[in-house]
RNA sequence: GCUCGAGUGGUGGAAUUGGUAGACACGCAGGACUUAAAAUCCUGUGGCCAUUGCGGCCGUGCGGGUUCAAGUCCCGCCUCGAGUACCA
């Protein structure tokens, strides 16, 4: 065989590894370039062709960067806590451990055959003790912080403590679930207990009691974007809400800046969108409603304050904690069926009967703040308790939810916009004039609502707010196989475990399930407590391991800090990173927060994990499904390598069409891609495939052909536009070829040109070339200009926009002298038939037009 | 429902700012080499009509518009994909 690309790949291999020719420097001279992919979970079925593209990219990147003379960091490690190997372990009885050690094998085989430029030395496992030592670790930061929101960052713990001691709750501005207020003296005489309850509420880590996504099935709590459709993202199963003592951490103090900071980076506008969207950010106001005949008081969030004389009724969600305490004696029974028939509807259920209209009356009625009316007060499972104050005032005029259910419930509809028409529905007018509104009447919604938060504010009952929808996400698992949190609990406090005494290693058990009690696996360990006392049982979710890791491999051995000061400096943050768009609402966010978080606590200098992202597209099956085990359609890279090799496979992933679009295999076309790198080959050599250059000069026509490419490639991959890189170097080869061209002056720098999408083939050429060193950090050819230039153009001369002939004219002619020559061709006359052209446009160097 | 994204030959896809639509590749057809095959090379290949020489007409989901010129810009639809969904 002429290219014989197992010898060669094998060989190169074997040299980077020995050579560490792709280890990054953390002190270097020159500027650094960080390249990452998401990294895997390391699963039992190995990785299929769709799972490198991204890694190919990613790649072609790096080594691109490399020869600009970039100190390029582009590591590769294992998201290796996770389901899937403890569900094994639950069946075999297995160690995850040792399934994960096995899987990674495969996986590096599988990855160190498609030639990768990772930089081994600094590979990370989430499941490594040494790893999430510092996963803990930061999670104690978060235990230990709360958001002050005056200064707008975390800060310690200590620094609220002491603000307590001097001052109380007064001046404060903090993040936190209950809005408490005492003063010094009453802080100083709580007991260690009561204190500790009250820090609880303002932690960033915070263990506390709140409905949860529970999956019986998996036997553990789920965090919002793990859910899809109603069931578990892993596996399918059901999920329900159940109130149960989770630890969460309190992203919504972030939810600004995690808006704002979209703004800056270089991310696909859907991806800002899904997250703008997650965020939820929506601008009204709070309004508290007071209940006749009781003390307490229903507040509201609404987004148009200005139709407050639109309120018909109010409606709270069943699970409400009002509605057992406002409930009429008359009424008790009927709620009570309500209630149970709510809570006993899945979140299934309830997604697909949307349009199903339901709810109670409780017998209680509140006053209008402004027309002093009764306004009947119901339940509804419309009304969601996990979003804002689990309360609406209902405007049944405005919002169609609120139509269908006064029209089902027979409640009255008043409209107050001018020229709403509401017999058929709700017409939600943002751009009208308020009318039957008292003081409003006459406003345009603007001003109205403007004018209603005034209003509001300066009768006390409320004031203008901006709500989120983002909750806090729940950090706890029932898991075995994740990291166990670092807290034990004395006389039911819970403390912190030092940080001198992480990591805190995951204990053995007999078995990975539930106790008999239903209590997580880890209450199975014998003697899992500290000094005494029991250790937190639940264990950290996937993303925790996943929010931080790319500042892990910044200093990867680092045994007293996550990453040395001087590392953190050096590397900042991803510059480039490659992953699946499935990630926008769960590790991307979470990222964000982790990053900020450790900026606050000055840990880290940047804000933001990664500045520019590329989503790649998914790579179907031949049959368009999904590639998956079940349909029997997966492609497997190790058969692909084994009979076209890496080379091969690299270019055909990136020729199969945009990076960022989801295309199925064609294992036919691979033959083009194959033969195309055997053309490149027989540039090189005789017809014995002896390497033969020769050392005359390049033609003008060689040079053209080459410079040309260059320029191409060279803009291709700057805009990640690698599937007509591959074509450039096609066409370039093609030329060559027609040329006969060997000449070394050509083929030299073609070499290194393709060392980014062929990195083997290349230093194999690069070797021959008689080149000692790797190919990898020689400088990337620049194109010349004045082997591009042209003296003459051919120009498509078109009539009324239809082209028909073409016509070499020198580039230096005036647009005068083009348009006279152009009429005075022969072929123009048979299209003139006599007649005198209207006008002519002329273009230079694109396009001549008579209009007829 | 809402928000994005996309519709180009038999197929994957090219065509940054409006300027030769279909680059490059697959597939297909024909040919060269060969006893034959593989490999390789050459030619053709959007559709329709004409093919005796030229050639002509139509073509980027559909219908309009702007322009000397539209795959590209504007308006209105259709279809597919993704995300999201009682968010007050």
């Amino acid at each position: 065989m002429d290219y014989n690309f197992q010898e060669i790949e094998q060989k190169w291999q074997e040299f980077w590894q020995k050579d560490q020719t792709f280890a990054a420097k953390n002190n270097s001279a020159k500027e650094k370039f960080y390249v990452l992919d998401m990294f895997p979970y390391p699963s039992g079925a190995g990785l299929h062709v769709g799972h490198p593209l991204g890694y190919i990219a990613s790649d072609i990147y790096a080594r691109y960067k490399r020869h600009k003379n970039f100190n390029v960091l582009h590591p590769m490690g294992y998201d290796s806590f996770g389901l899937p190997a403890e569900q094994y372990a639950i069946q075999t009885g297995q160690h995850p451990k040792i399934t994960t050690e096995e899987n990674i094998a495969t996986y590096r085989r599988q990855l160190d055959q498609i030639g990768f430029s990772f930089d081994w030395e600094r590979e990370v496992r989430t499941s490594n003790p040494e790893y999430y030592k510092w996963t803990q670790w930061i999670f104690l930061q978060l235990f230990n912080s709360w958001y002050n929101q005056e200064t707008d960052r975390a800060e310690s713990i200590d620094a609220l403590i002491k603000h307590f001691e001097k001052e109380g709750t007064d001046t404060l501005k903090a993040k936190t679930d209950s809005e408490l207020s005492f003063t010094a003296a009453e802080w100083k005489q709580k007991d260690e207990s009561q204190q500790a309850a009250i820090l609880m509420d303002y932690r960033l880590a915070y263990l506390s009691d709140s409905f949860v996504n529970w999956c019986p099935a998996l036997g553990t709590v789920l965090a919002n974007d793990e859910i899809k459709d109603g069931v578990s993202e892993r596996g399918g199963h059901p999920v329900e809400r159940k109130k149960m003592k989770q630890w969460s951490m309190r992203i919504s103090a972030y939810a600004e800046r995690l808006l704002q900071g979209l703004e800056k980076l270089e991310w696909s506008e859907p991806i800002k969108e899904i997250q703008r969207n997650w965020i939820g950010k929506s601008k009204g106001a709070s309004i508290r409603f007071s209940i006749v005949e009781h003390e307490a008081e229903i507040e509201v969030f609404t987004t148009r304050p200005d139709t407050i004389f639109g309120v018909s009724f109010m409606v709270l969600a069943p699970e409400h904690e009002l509605v057992d305490t406002i409930t009429t004696t008359e009424q008790k029974t009927k709620i009570e069926a309500y209630k149970k028939y709510a809570a006993a509807r899945s979140e299934r259920e309830r997604m697909t009967e949307v349009k199903k209209v339901s709810g109670e009356f409780t017998g209680a009625f509140v006053k209008h703040p402004f027309t002093g009316e009764k306004l009947p007060v119901w339940i509804g499972d419309y009304v969601l308790a996990g979003y804002g104050t689990g309360a609406v005032m209902a405007v049944p005029s405005g919002d169609q939810r609120d139509w269908d259910f006064a029209t089902k419930f027979d409640l009255a509809i008043p409209a107050v916009i001018e020229g709403q028409d509401v017999s058929e529905g709700a017409e939600d007018k943002k751009d009208g004039t308020i009318t039957n509104s008292d003081f409003l009447n006459g406003l345009r919604v603007k001003e109205a609502i403007k004018k209603a938060i005034h209003a509001i504010e300066e009768k006390g009952i409320g004031s203008g707010k901006v709500n989120y929808r983002m909750r806090d996400a729940v950090f706890s698992r029932q898991r075995y196989w994740g990291e166990p949190v670092p807290i034990y609990f004395e006389d039911g406090i819970a403390k912190a475990i030092p940080e001198q005494e992480l990591p805190l290693q995951l204990p053995e058990v007999d078995k990975y399930l539930p106790t008999e009690d239903g209590e997580p696996p880890l209450a199975r360990a014998k003697d899992w407590t500290y000094k005494g006392n029991l250790i937190e049982t639940s264990t950290m979710p996937g993303w925790a391991g996943s929010s931080w890791y790319l500042f892990r491999y910044m200093d990867s051995q680092n045994k007293n800090a996550f990453a040395s000061e001087a590392a953190l400096d050096y590397w900042r943050n991803v510059d480039l990173y490659f992953g699946g768009a499935e990630h926008a609402t769960g590790h991307l966010l979470y990222a964000r927060f982790w990053t900020k978080f450790l900026k606050d606590r000055e840990y880290l200098n940047v804000d933001e994990p990664f500045q520019k992202l590329i989503n790649q597209g998914m790579i179907l099956a031949e049959d368009g499904q999904k590639m998956s085990k079940r349909y029997g359609n997966v492609v497997n890279p190790d058969d692909v390598v084994a009979e076209y090799g890496a080379d091969t496979l690299r270019l055909f992933e990136m020729f199969l069409g945009p990076l960022e679009q989801s295309k199925p295999w064609d294992t036919s076309s691979i033959e083009g891609v194959h033969r195309f790198l055997r053309k490149f080959w027989r540039l090189y050599h005789d017809n014995e495939n002896k390497f033969t250059l020769a050392t005359e000069k390049a033609s003008a026509e060689e040079l053209k052909a080459l410079h040309k490419c260059i320029k191409k490639v060279t803009e291709y991959i700057e805009r990640f536009s690698f599937n007509t890189a591959v074509s450039a170097f096609m066409i370039c080869v093609n030329e060559l070829n027609d040329l006969n061209c060997n000449k070394k002056e050509i083929l030299e720098p073609l070499a290194v040109l393709v060392s980014p999408f062929a990195p083997h083939l290349a230093e194999e050429l690069w070797s021959k070339l008689g080149h000692k060193f790797s190919i990898s950090q020689v400088d990337y050819p620049i194109h010349e200009e004045k082997h591009l230039i042209e003296s003459a153009h051919k120009y498509p001369v078109s009539f009324n926009g239809k082209m028909r002939f073409m016509l070499e004219l020198p580039l230096d002619m005036s647009k005068d002298e083009i348009e006279k020559t152009v009429l005075a061709d022969e072929q123009a006359q048979k299209w003139l038939e006599g007649k005198t052209p209207k006008k002519v446009i002329v273009v230079p160097k694109k396009i001549v037009n008579v209009v007829v």
